[in-house]
This record gives structure tokens, C-alpha cells and sequence, in this order.
DNA sequence: AAGGTATGTCATAGA
DNA sequence: TTTCTATGACATACC
């Protein structure tokens, strides 16, 4: 919002609400007539507005506004436009919240199409009409609204206000009772919104404080725990004051301002699975303390879990990303929805760009998994921008992601038979979901990269097959892209399975690497493996409970059990020195850095302290110059200039003033001199500098002021010796 | 052949 | 107590 920068000193000020909030002023001027310059006629109806933002959101009314036009504007709107559908869109241009039930749904995506508002996803639409149609139940639980936001995402509950403007007080009470009938959480902020106007949420503002103003300093925050602390003193510091009080990560610059990210997901969500919830809370909670030593080391902004358990509203994302699906459980089972009427099917994961990490519902086809993001409207790649330590952040979204998963499909990800009965939410109802469910049963991107079955990275997620990480970054998966084989796009399943399981999976990370290794010990393990009832890669997979449950289930003999805990334990611990590795490199990148830093910076200093003694030459020829003068003018005798040196600092002209042969040299006194003078002055016992005599400000920031106070002599603490040297001139004189 | 790099594995500490 | 993670140390493969 405002940045303020001087010299080395950067801090950033960034409010999410900020922009909502000059949203609904302008829309409290529109409904008060304040500055409104348009009046736009929909069916017989007049609406007052403002031009700007009419023209802001929609290209139709855009074209209109820019017509030169002599007094005030009128519009009228097509005949199509109707009231019922226009006054949402309306409320949508001021309040990034557009309200839909199922009456008017059509309408508005008419009015829309027409009007050409392109900020609202088609596909919303057609979500919200398959719900509408296909899930009446729910739709009486849930769906009867949908509130699209975009502007502050933090900000869950649309004002009633909003609500008022579009529908009638009463209906807007009735949807309110619909939305939140029995949730006393939704009552209450309800409580809180709706007296008087619309009063916006606690703001979620994110303030940035950053030394450096150099983003990839500010990004560099090693994870080496080692020498954590000795960045922690540097860091940038990010303090979020978001209602849950809890201390937002930081971002990886401080130039940016969008690096907050926020992920929102709706009580549904919750309720779905309780798992994402632990799994978000176990991970913020990570990130919080890695944050408080490392306050610049992550850029993801955890939402307060207020959210989490908030109404169940229904946004979408105006930027074409929803953040936030009208997710049910039943939408969650990817087979509870027969595929030609679930327009969403899976959950994706979609690298930040701004408007932060976002949950994508992609769409049911055989779209690639990493395609799908340059299908939507508004979703802009990540740039280099964004991610100045590409690495650092791609770690912290790869955990979230990771994270993600496993509380998205807790059966696939961590369960190892997700087709089995008791562990499937809802039963499966066609011969290709169950194959798709097969393909479930392990998790393609948690693999290893590998490059010609050689070169491997510190990618635990291959980005390819992730859903959840495929769109992270283009930077950050760039080289991972690259060292993937192309086999293994090709390997991947095209169909709608989206994180169907790759064949290679298991060949890639465990034949490989034991191929590698080619011990004997590994071709043992592969003869255990082979025992087995399962492959290795499952091992690995589970979770700790699902793999305990597993091992009981099966009737193992205690070397297959050895072999299964030691393939576990190897793989764990590959991944977990992969990442130890990175966080080293990580960790020297920063270290270079702030050598870099710091040399130019006694660079500065030195520069400076030349400065300072060539100022201080200048003023020593000066006073040198003056002493001149002053014997000149006051026509002092040798004897009186030799009193007055005597009791005057050693390195005062003046006691060069005694001698013949120092005339020569104080004529000759140079700005090199000076310097040497400088030099000097630390020196105990030899520092007697005239200009310290009158606590010169500057000598004080050279010479500790110890040692200016002991060594220097002052001439006029004391009055015994002004009395000497007045009697002993007045004698001079007396006698000449 | 020597040195550097990348990676896997083991041992261990700490959570 | 068990499990997991981080990390130092070592071994091995590869360039």
C-alpha cells in the first residue's frame, strides 16, 4: 500500500483490506447519490454510480462511459439486463462480492455475459448451476448463496449492508437464517456485521519491516539451524495482525507486496476431513516457530483458522482462481459425483502469484495436470518477481502442498487401500472410477527426480504429477520439469484421474536408487521387497498410522518386517538428507550474501572515514591559518608567542609559530599532515590535539572519548593556569 | 589417477 | 517406548 524507503532501511506496509475498504465507501457514495456522475436504467429502474468503477469492471459499460457526453451520463442497458440479475452484478463492481441464490443465478450470468464482467468465471456459474441442479440437498444446507470475493480473502462473512442493497431487508434476512441456521459462530459475527454499516472485519493487515531493501537478502533465511541465530538479529521481520493473532510468515520480499498468501478453506472443508484441519495447524504451527527463528524464511501467510471453521459461505475467487470452493464432503469423494455432472473434481494446488496460494477445483477432462492453470482466465504464472529465492520458497509451498494432499485425500494419500470398503467414504459406482481409484493407491509426485536414471534432485515432489505442486511455480519446478524424463509425462495418465498413479514411481526413486547404491545390502532389500505383498513405494507413502495398520494386517515374518522398517527408515532419511542438503546450500547462498553485504558496508565506512579526515585536515590548515593571523595582527613577540604555545596543545600552530624553522613548515602544512595527525591521535600519551581542546565533535567520533579526556590536556580547566598565563604576558609587556 | 560433486546410508540426538 | 526428522560422517558412483 505505501512503501517508504531510506537508504538501507525498507518497510513495507501492505493491507488486504485496504483496497475492500475504499470499495465500500464507494459503494456507501453510490447508495448516497456522493459523487456518482453515471445513472445506468435497467429495465425501468435507475441506479446511480460512478463511472470508473462501472468501467473497471465491465467492458461493456466501459464503452458507454468513454462516449463523449454533454451533462449527465444516462445508460440504459439492454432489454436482457434485468434488475434481478444487474443489482448483484452492481453490488459486485463495489464489493468484490457477488451474491447468488438459485433464483437469480441465471440471470446474472446472462447480465454478466452481456455486460461482458469478465472477472466472474464462467465456470462458477456452472458450478453453482450443476449444484444447484444435481444437489438439491445440499443445496438446501448450503448453496443457496454464494458469495464471491476476491478482495480480502481473510474477510469471510459479506455485510449485510451489501446484502440489503441487493435484496430486500427481509430477504436478506431470510438468506441470512438460510446460510447460518444453526451455526452460533455465524451468528455471532452476523451480530457483529450487521448494526449500522457494514462494519469490515478485523483487518488482516500484514506490516513488513525490513532492514534490507534488497529482496533476495530479505528472502535468504537459512534453515541451518546453526546459524539461524546469528541471521535472526537481521531478519526481516514480518508481524501480521490478523485476528488470530497469529504471527504471519514473512515474505520473501519486501518489495513485494503481494507475498502474502492465504489460504482459506470453508467449514465444509473442515468438516470433510478433520485431518486437513490438523494438517494445516500442525504445519502453521511448524511455520510459526521456524518463523520466529527465521522471520523471513517463509512467505505463506496461514489464515487464522477462524476461517477454517467459518460460515459456510461459498466464494469464488474473482480473479478466476477460487479460493474457495463450495466444497461438501460429498464433493470431496471424487467418485460420489458422476463425472459428467461434476464440472470439479479435484483439488489443485496453485502457486502463488499475488493472490496467493489458492485451491483449485479443475475441471473434469484429461487436461494435464500441469495445463490446467493457463486454462483459467487471470491466472498469471509466476514470475521471477515473486520468487526472488525460488528454491527457498518452493520448499515451503512444496510442504504446504504436501501437507495439502495428504489432508485432501487422506484415503489415497495415506491410506493403502483406498478402494477397501471400510476406509472409501462412498462407494464407488463404476467400473473406470475403480480403476481410477487403483491408480490412487500411490502418489506419483512423491517421488524423486530423476534425470537420465542419473542425476537426481532435492525434489521430493515431482512437480509433473503433483496436482497440488504442478502449478507452483514455473521457476521453481523449471529444472525439475527439465530433469524429468519425458517417459514420465508420457507415463502419466492422461485420463480425468488427475493424480493417478505413475508406474514409474517406484522404479524412479527405489530401483533407481538401489540400482545406485548397488550393494549387497540393496539386492537384498530388493529380494525382501519382492516378499513382499507390497511394493516399497507404499511403504513409503503411508502415513505412520496407515503403515502400522498395514504391517498388522498382513501376516509378516519378522525379516519381512526388518526389511519393510529399513526400506521405510532409508527412504525417509534420503529425503530428509535431500532437504538437510538444500537448507546447507541454502544456508551458504545466505552466508555469501552477507559477506557481500558486509564488505560493501566497510567499504561505506571507509569511504566515510576519509571523508571525515580530509574535513579534518581542512579545518587544522584552517586554525592554522588563523594562529597566523592572530600573531600577525597582534604583533606577538616571539616570547609571547612561546608563552602562548606553551600552554596550548602541542599540536597547535601555535608551537610552530616558536621555532624559525617551523614557519617553513607551517606554511607548508598540507591536508596530508593532518591526516598523519589523525592517524596519530589514538596514540596514548601523544594525542594532544588542539580541535579536541573545544570537544570537537568530530575527533570525539575518531578518538574514544577515554582517551581524548586522558591524554588530552585542556588548557582552560584550569584557572590557576589562565591567571599564570595573563601574568606572565602582562610581564612581557611591562618590560618591552 | 586424483579431486570434486552428488547421493545414499548409518548413527545419533532431539522432538 | 516408538517413530520421525535433522544432521554429521562415511561410502560410493560419476564426471
Amino acid at each position: 500500500m505505501s512503501c517508504s524507503e531510506k537508504k538501507d532501511t525498507a518497510f513495507a506496509y501492505e493491507s488486504s483490506v485496504h483496497s475492500s475498504n475504499v470499495l465500500h465507501r464507494l459503494n456507501s457514495q453510490r447508495q448516497q447519490g456522493i459523487l456518482c456522475d453515471v445513472t445506468v436504467i435497467a429495465e425501468d429502474q435507475r441506479f446511480l454510480a460512478h463511472r470508473t468503477v462501472l468501467a473497471a469492471c465491465s467492458d461493456f459499460l466501459l464503452s458507454r462511459v468513454v462516449q463523449p457526453c454533454s451533462g449527465d451520463l444516462i445508460i440504459t442497458l439492454p432489454e436482457e439486463v434485468t434488475v434481478k440479475g444487474f443489482v448483484p452484478l452492481l453490488q459486485f463492481a463495489y464489493t468484490s462480492k457477488l451474491l447468488v441464490n438459485k433464483q437469480n443465478l441465471l440471470e446474472i450470468q446472462e447480465c454478466a455475459k452481456i455486460l461482458e464482467i469478465h472477472d466472474i468465471e464462467e465456470t462458477c456459474f456452472e458450478f453453482l448451476k450443476l449444484k444447484y441442479l444435481d444437489d438439491n440437498t445440499e443445496f438446501q444446507d448450503c448453496s443457496r448463496k454464494t458469495f464471491c470475493k476476491s478482495f480480502c480473502p481473510k474477510s469471510t462473512i459479506p455485510c449485510q449492508q451489501d446484502l440489503s442493497s441487493a435484496l430486500g431487508s427481509n430477504e436478506v434476512e431470510e438468506l441470512w437464517r438460510q446460510e447460518f441456521p444453526k451455526n452460533v459462530k455465524c451468528t455471532t459475527e452476523i451480530e457483529n456485521i450487521s448494526p449500522g454499516p457494514a462494519s469490515p472485519k478485523k483487518p488482516c493487515e500484514t506490516f513488513y519491516f525490513g532492514k534490507e531493501n534488497d529482496p533476495g537478502i530479505s528472502s535468504l533465511c537459512p534453515k541451518y539451524r546453526k546459524f539461524q541465530k546469528a541471521f535472526k538479529s537481521d531478519r526481516v521481520r514480518s508481524v501480521s495482525t490478523c485476528s488470530s493473532n497469529q504471527d504471519a510468515p514473512s515474505p520473501s520480499s519486501v518489495q513485494s507486496s503481494e507475498t502474502s498468501e492465504h489460504i482459506t478453506l470453508p467449514k465444509c472443508l473442515e468438516n470433510a476431513d478433520i485431518q486437513l484441519s490438523n494438517t494445516l495447524k500442525n504445519q502453521s504451527l511448524e511455520m510459526e516457530r521456524e518463523d520466529e527463528l527465521n522471520p523471513s524464511e517463509t512467505n505463506i501467510t496461514y489464515q487464522n483458522y477462524q476461517s477454517l471453521t467459518g460460515p459456510e459461505e461459498k466464494r469464488i475467487n474473482k480473479s478466476g482462481v477460487p479460493p474457495c470452493f463450495p466444497l461438501e464432503k460429498q464433493d470431496f469423494n471424487l467418485v460420489s459425483i458422476p463425472t459428467a455432472h461434476q464440472p470439479y473434481r479435484t483439488l489443485n494446488y496453485i502457486g502463488s502469484h499475488g493472490s496467493g496460494v489458492s485451491i483449485l477445483l479443475e475441471k473434469t477432462g484429461c487436461e494435464q495436470n500441469n495445463n490446467h492453470v493457463d486454462d483459467l482466465p487471470n491466472s498469471t504464472p509466476v514470475t521471477g518477481s515473486d520468487l526472488c529465492i525460488p528454491e527457498e520458497r518452493s520448499n515451503v509451498e512444496r510442504e504446504v502442498a504436501e501437507h495439502l494432499a495428504k489432508g485432501f485425500w487422506p484415503d489415497m494419500y495415506n491410506n493403502e487401500f483406498p478402494c477397501q470398503p471400510e476406509l472409501e467414504m462412498v462407494p464407488t459406482k463404476d467400473s473406470q472410477e475403480e480403476s481410477n481409484m487403483e491408480k490412487r493407491q500411490e502418489c506419483p509426485w512423491l517421488s524423486i527426480a530423476i534425470n537420465d536414471n542419473t542425476e537426481r534432485t532435492f525434489t521430493t515432489l515431482n512437480a509433473v504429477t503433483c496436482p497440488f505442486i504442478s502449478n507452483l511455480s514455473s521457476e521453481v519446478y523449471a529444472t525439475n520439469s527439465e530433469l524429468v524424463p519425458e517417459e514420465s509425462h508420457q507415463e502419466k495418465p492422461q485420463d480425468d484421474c488427475p493424480y493417478a498413479c505413475s508406474v514409474s514411481l517406484e522404479e524412479d526413486s527405489e530401483t533407481d536408487s538401489e540400482e545406485d547404491s548397488g550393494g549387497s545390502c540393496s539386492a537384498k532389500e530388493l529380494e525382501c521387497e519382492k516378499k513382499l505383498p507390497f511394493n516399497a513405494q507404499k511403504i513409503i507413502s503411508l502415513s505412520r498410522y496407515d503403515f502400522q495398520t498395514l504391517i498388522k494386517r498382513q501376516n509378516l515374518t519378522s525379516e519381512q518386517l526388518d526389511c519393510i522398517h529399513d526400506i521405510r527408515r532409508r527412504s525417509k532419511n534420503r529425503i530428509a538428507a535431500q532437504r538437510c542438503r538444500k537448507r546447507k546450500l541454502d544456508c551458504i547462498q545466505n552466508l555469501e550474501t552477507e559477506i557481500e553485504k558486509l564488505q560493501n558496508e566497510k567499504d561505506h565506512l571507509l569511504k566515510e572515514r576519509d571523508q571525515i579526515l580530509t574535513t579534518l585536515g581542512e579545518t587544522k590548515q584552517n586554525l592554522t591559518g588563523l594562529c597566523q593571523q592572530v600573531c600577525r595582527e597582534a604583533a606577538l613577540s616571539r616570547d609571547q608567542i612561546q608563552i602562548l604555545a606553551k600552554y596550548s596543545s602541542t599540536e597547535c600552530p601555535l608551537s610552530f609559530l616558536i621555532l624559525e624553522k617551523d614557519k617553513n613548515l607551517l606554511q607548508g602544512f598540507s591536508v596530508s599532515d593532518c591526516h598523519k595527525s589523525a592517524e596519530m591521535l589514538p596514540t596514548p600519551g601523544t594525542v594532544r590535539h588542539p580541535l579536541a581542546v573545544e570537544g570537537n565533535s568530530v575527533l570525539q567520533t575518531l578518538v574514544p572519548k577515554q582517551t581524548v579526556t586522558e591524554n588530552i590536556v585542556p588548557v582552560t580547566d584550569s584557572q590557576t593556569d589562565i591567571t599564570s598565563f595573563q601574568q606572565q604576558m602582562t610581564d612581557l609587556r611591562t618590560t618591552e
